[in-house]
RNA sequence: GCGCCAAUAGCUCAGUUGGAUAGAGCAACGGUUUUCUAAACCGUCGGUCUCAGGUUCGAAUCCUGAUUGGCGUACCA
């Protein structure tokens, strides 16, 4: 492939400083970013570097560099120097050719495969409650991500370790069972996982009324938490699980059996989907084999009473339980075993883990270890690590009531966006299947675009009393613009057959159209190494803001000469592309009207 | 106590390997439609980038220390 214009700049301004300044200037220190729009120009060379060469102030130093590169790059027309910046523009027939020869294709942006695998486990739910708003964002995460990697040459599976064992599920088993008088879902009418976490929520109040009365016959807190009957009741139940009784086995298959149904439908409205689901009833006893090879290789050590540690001291963490003395798992235990399933079932070369920033010590020592037992894998795994969403009134608490449920948020969006649509009076014309879609479409566009507009690290306020925007920075916005550049395709009689001719000169929003769209590979690659949907949804907005500025200041049907009109409407056509194509990464479907 | 993370406009967020006068959206105010969808566009207002030092030609960005908030530090998951 021919070289960019970026690698001509780079090159040329590595020879100027040889040849004016008899220099050797390494390349990575060549600065260029875009220019500032208060400037003349499209790209810019920080000055600054080179005068460390050319032992000149910035001004001198940058006009040298410019008379140098003008002879040599014919693609550039002009250039300035202010204060230490050297800002280069570059013709329209460039920005016109890198239009008609590249960004338009239809595989811009598309990486080849790399020949790599990669596994990304994210939801990751408990059976004992439905999801609530933080899963939406876990969920949103691990399945962008993976669109995005995979769109970056990766091979991808979507991995999901269901939790569908222990202490919570039989809180909810314990509570249906004494106080359910038989209801299920279709009697009751209530999706799955909401009536077994109806019960979840009925433990909660039953154990917490027997806590108080222990306490008021004199018993410390942590003695009433662990005495009261219930909670011991549940424990025999995990038991009894563990230990294969068919009555405690054929409840708790009923009951998952109805979470999962309930899991699969706002799977289905989040529009997440996984390859391979891993569920801790077969895994939990995982692990053990690696705890002995850890012995024998003396990566850990034995206490007295048995139970298995190793020492991270050196590293600047703990000591870490990894068995406990009864020679039962703990949680590392079983992530150690599933860390070496999943290798071992897909030998992928990199793995990352959607997880809250809560369990960032957790994931530390866990790849520290499986790196101290020599894994050649450990190097490939990432803990994506993202902050927790909270409500103006601290953190949610599915025991107390206090989380934003998934499915009524999901609902309410769809809502609004039904309302906001009809105000507008857009829907005229659709059928009733076809509204029900586009409400869908926008709703979850706003929410979906609302949570993955901001970087995973940072936590995440969700003010339930504040409707998500549907107007600016989101995505009813970005699909909005999609859906009028349709309309001007339609107008306009687009077809393919349509001739690419280039026009005389380009108008100033549609040359920062044109830089725009040509940056969307290296925002591929960026949001792709730095596993963030965040920079991706940024970049799309700011592609549908400038197509907006364009659309407002220039004629794009009604543009006299056909060479004008042609090229606008390919440029119309390829942002609405590039919008499609990147909103999709992100999960959101784009409207043909709206 | 120790460790990790965050702090940018009234609010929600961007801010590339350190580069120009720190940018968007919302909110507030004003303007734009006989012309391709006004969920749009243009403008005004709004900043001690938490604070104090340091490194540098140059710091929101890197280093040190503090402040505030969150999380972790369980033979819980």
């Amino acid at each position: 492939m021919a070289q960019t214009i970026q690698q001509q700049l780079v090159y040329y301004t590595k020879q100027a400083v040889k040849e004016l300044y008899g220099a050797d200037m390494p390349e990575n220190q060549i600065a260029l970013q875009e220019t500032r729009k208060e400037f003349d120009g499209q790209i810019t060379i920080v000055v600054f570097p080179i005068t460390r060469f050319s032992k000149k102030a910035p001004e001198a130093t940058g006009t040298e560099i410019g008379v140098y590169l003008q002879q040599r790059i014919p693609e550039m027309t002009a250039f300035g120097t202010i204060k230490g910046f050297l800002n280069i523009s570059l013709s329209d027939s460039y920005w016109i050719s890198l239009f008609s020869t590249q960004i338009v294709q239809e595989g811009f942006g598309i990486f080849p495969a790399n020949g790599r695998k990669l596994m990304v486990e994210y939801s990751s739910p408990n059976t004992n409650k439905p999801l609530h708003l933080g899963h939406i964002r876990n969920n949103l995460l691990g399945h962008s991500v993976s669109e995005i990697l995979k769109a970056y040459g990766y091979d991808v599976i979507k991995a999901n370790l269901v939790n569908d064992r222990g202490i919570h599920i039989c809180k909810s088993m314990l509570a249906w069972q004494r106080w359910g008088n038989g209801e299920t879902p279709s009697s009751s009418g209530l999706k799955g996982d909401h009536l077994v976490g109806k019960y979840y929520v009925v433990f909660d109040k039953e154990y917490k009324k027997e806590i108080n009365e222990l306490k008021a016959q004199g018993q410390s807190e942590d003695e009433a938490k662990k005495n009261a009957p219930i909670i011991r009741e549940a424990q025999r139940m995990l038991q009894k699980w563990e230990a294969g009784d068919q009555e405690v086995i054929t409840l708790w298959k009923t009951m998952n059996g109805w979470v999962y149904a309930g899991f699969e439908q706002t799977y289905g409205r989040l529009g997440v989907r996984f390859d391979r689901y891993y569920y801790e009833s077969d895994t939990y006893l995982l692990g053990k084999d690696i705890i002995q090879e850890g012995l024998d290789k003396g990566v850990f050590f034995k206490k007295e009473d048995n139970s298995i540690w190793i020492d991270l001291t050196n590293e600047g963490l703990d000591e870490k339980l990894v068995l406990r003395g009864d020679g039962t798992s703990v949680y590392i235990t079983q992530d150690l075993g599933t860390a070496q399933l999943k290798y071992d079932d897909f030998g992928m070369d990199e793995s990352i883990y959607v997880v809250g920033n809560e369990q960032d010590y957790h994931f530390k020592v866990l790849f520290l270890i499986l790196k101290k037992l020599g894994k050649p894998w450990a190097n490939g795994l990432y803990h994506l690590s993202y902050g927790m969403v909270d409500l103006p009134t601290g953190k949610m608490k599915s025991r107390e009531g206090t989380v934003v449920d998934a499915d009524d948020l999901m609902d309410e969006m769809t809502d609004t966006a039904r309302r906001r649509t009809e105000e507008l009076g857009k829907t005229e014309g659709l059928s009733e299947d076809e509204k029900a879609q586009l409400y869908h479409m926008i709703g979850m566009g706003a929410l979906k675009y609302f949570l993955l507009k901001v970087e995973p690290k940072k936590r995440l306020l969700f003010d339930p009393n504040e409707s998500i925007d549907f107007q600016g920075h989101t995505g009813p916005f970005i699909q909005y613009t999609h859906a009028r550049i349709k309309s001007v395709l339609s107008k306009g009689a687009f077809t393919d057959s349509l001739p690419l001719l280039s026009p005389p000169s380009l108008a100033p929003s549609e040359r920062d159209l044109i830089q725009v769209l040509g940056n969307y590979p290296m925002i591929i690659e960026a949001s792709a190494k730095e596993f963030s949907p965040a920079q991706l949804a940024n970049y799309v907005y700011e592609v549908a803001k400038q197509y907006n500025k364009f659309y407002h200041e220039e004629s794009i049907t009604k543009a006299e000469d056909a060479e004008v009109r042609n090229f606008r409407l390919y440029l119309s056509e390829t942002t609405a592309r590039t919008i499609a194509k990147g909103m999709g990464l992100l999960g959101v479907e784009v409207p043909e009207r709206m």
